[in-house]
DNA sequence: CACCAGGATGAAACACGTTCTAGATCTGGG
DNA sequence: CCCAGATCTAGAACGTGTTTCATCCTGGTG
């Protein structure tokens, strides 16, 4: 009565013989390398499977999908970037600290577009396996920041923490397309820093609201609302 | 000695008889529609094609992919956004302004989750004619918070324009992926208004650099140099 | 009217991600 | 040593975006 399974979930990495972890990393590895000579889009999976010297069914035992395949590879890449990114010591001001934790990520993500390109695809998938490998990652951004940030007040660091990944993802991503200039990439970013740590004079345009705010927005509070119904 | 080119570059709508360009909206159109009710992935361009009535390869005459087509449902889908966004007036002060402006933005895009998930796809499309598209209405965002801005200094106002557009539409994305809910994503991009507009007392942290910046930062200057070339 | 050029047609073919099949091979328990 | 079951393999097959091609309009021109 027990039915063989369509198609058993790919197998996590940690709980794994010794023989398969290496046809594990085999195959990463392959996927690794075709992606350091070659875009993305360009590498076909029955290359991959042949480079590393397996099947293509075994490849897709191990991978629920090109997606998810490249998600790992993103997070073997990401390891290196770590480590590179934070052996040497940082300023101890914090915004001194995020800038020169910004110039280091920058560098490391401009030197490869490549990877870029394919986080970028990473993060419009809808494959379930590559979304929580990428989730992972993201947070291991965070919290590097986040370790920067702790002696502000908590809400205040991780509203900066997410603005700072927002712009620094945005602008890299901008980059990776051709639509922006690293210069511009370290401007942009390193420009919100100051922003947020050295804001210009912008108190008369907030003042300002003391007096036109209530009388303007009464229809306001509805716009929740229909943002959830419609 | 005049060689066939292999494939005509698509047509400008613009530049196009009346016939054709009936086509070109009647093919737009039923993309659209098809997209109302079902996921992007989920829609071929066969059926797009049945439904428009026209052949496959007229479709492909009038866009080069599935991307390009979908771009151009995106720039006719955000112009009603723009309209229903801009109808009803804003308040006076800058940052009230902002805020009213991305609550109803925000509204907008979460009323219709699958062209968040298509405008992701398209962000990280390779395709040319997409691309361009895309490129088009991001500026058409970009256009409507400038003229909020006006006021303040150009320099600051661009700064502030690009964060507050990096971090909606990453916030909108996460929720169009299930990664935030709707109303994580007004406290985050409201709240980076605040923090623009009103930031907590971080002269602190600031203050501190003064005296730590020279010391702690001597190699930092050769990171942008290996970016460019490593 | 005959003719031409530039669409338009839709069936067939191609490309590449993914799945399936039919054995071969490995592995651990008796 | 042998078996049952899991895993691996080569390759065929499938689905969908994309391209090709032979053919059929259609509307302007002599």
């Amino acid at each position: 009565m027990t039915m063989v399974v369509q198609r058993a979930a790919p197998p996590a990495l940690a709980s794994l013989p010794p023989a398969q972890r290496k046809r594990w990393d085999g195959i990463v590895r392959a996927a690794l390398e075709m992606l350091e000579d070659g875009e993305y889009e360009a590498i076909q999976m029955r290359d991959v499977a042949k480079r590393a010297n397996v099947a293509i069914g075994t490849l897709y035992r191990y991978f629920a999908s090109k997606e998810h395949l490249y998600a790992a590879v993103m997070l073997l890449w990401v390891d290196s970037y770590n480590r590179g990114v934070r052996r040497r010591p940082l300023p101890a001001a914090p915004a001194d600290a995020l800038k020169e934790l910004l110039r280091r990520s920058i560098a490391a993500f401009v030197a490869k577009p490549q990877f870029l390109r394919v986080e970028l695809v990473m993060e419009g998938s809808n494959d379930l396996h590559a979304r929580e490998i990428i989730s992972q990652f993201s947070q291991a951004y965070a919290s590097t920041y986040h370790a920067i940030l702790g002696q502000l007040p908590a809400k205040e660091a991780a509203q900066i923490e997410i603005v700072i990944q927002c712009v620094l993802t945005k602008m890299l991503h901008a980059f990776a397309l051709d639509r922006a200039t690293v210069d511009r990439v370290y401007d942009v970013v390193l420009g919100t820093v100051d922003l947020i740590f050295s804001p210009p004079n912008l108190s008369s345009a907030n003042r300002s609201s003391a007096h036109t705010d209530t009388p303007a927005a009464p229809p306001v509070v509805t716009t929740r609302q229909k943002a959830a119904s419609t």
